[in-house]
DNA sequence: ACGTAGTTGCGACCCACTTGCAATTGCGAG
DNA sequence: CTCGCAATTGCAAGTGGGTCGCAACTACGT
């Protein structure tokens, strides 16, 4: 049960450059397609696929988003029961949500390096956390669990 | 949406001792749910709600690991894309897994001291990776994802 | 041994996808 | 520009994982 369709994240600043590189790889830029990564690209937070399809064929939606991940230029983030969320790999992403409150946010990589170094050393493995989040207390509700 | 369940592990070394603490909390001592921490406490490894039921009905089995986890003798973590896995809270530890091979391995959570204490600092999050794994390349893929 | 609230087991149901398939369409060739 | 046809769509039906309503059953205090 490996983590699905994991392909580096290919460097589409933006939708046009996403459709070339749809075309490059031989890939055709159909309405369904279009609509998707336009949305991606216009409100820059994770989307359900629901909220992709917007009214649309979810079947679809779903089977363009594997493409679309297959290839690099999408990611998708588990960040509790519900549904998973998409957006664009590019805007490289690790995201952290509280356990309590379910808060989330995403962070620039660069501020968890030294935790991922320390992980690296201690486990050997080199962790991203762009799939699943790091699951956490948030500063807010370490405050009210101190004083219940 | 946030993350269900979550209570302090409880402490019950045996499953005598669980049996006691589900009567201390006005709880009753059914067949079901005899079976499945005897489950839990024979083989100690996550085990899906399925296995546990073990051919008998999974409704209750699933009920069961919810009030089992309410009151902290139980937890579930997500590994992957499959079904969530539960195994005995008291038997505290953190997940890791390889994204590429899908190896997981439970870590005691003092190894990860060092790592939380990081993001702790950096996020304002106190982390545990008890719900979602920490998800990255193995010792062994990174290998041969530098040498494909 | 009794009464009854807590629990079970069954079936139906829900959500998040996935798949089979006939109809449609993007796009390179002519 | 328009043909040809494989890639893609849209629908419907299916699947996996989990939840819920409800009548029957049972653990446990008295």
């Amino acid at each position: 049960m490996t983590l699905a369709h994991h392909a580096a994240p290919l460097d589409a600043p933006d939708l046009q450059s996403a459709l070339d590189a749809l075309r490059a790889h031989g890939l055709r830029v159909s309405a369904s397609r279009r609509q998707v990564l336009a949305r991606l690209y216009a409100d820059r937070r994770p989307r359900t696929a629901e909220e992709l399809a917007d009214g649309g064929d979810v079947a679809s939606v779903y089977r363009n988003l594997d493409t679309l991940e297959a290839i690099g230029l999408v990611r998708h983030v588990h960040l509790g029961h519900g549904p998973g969320l998409y957006s664009l790999a590019h805007a490289d992403a690790d995201f952290v949500t509280c356990e309590r409150c379910g808060a989330y946010e995403a962070v620039a990589p660069e501020r968890l390096a030294a935790a991922k170094d320390a992980i690296e050393r201690e486990l050997g493995y080199r962790p991203r956390f762009t799939h699943f989040p790091i699951v956490g207390l948030c500063a807010g509700c370490k405050e009210s669990h101190a004083h219940p």
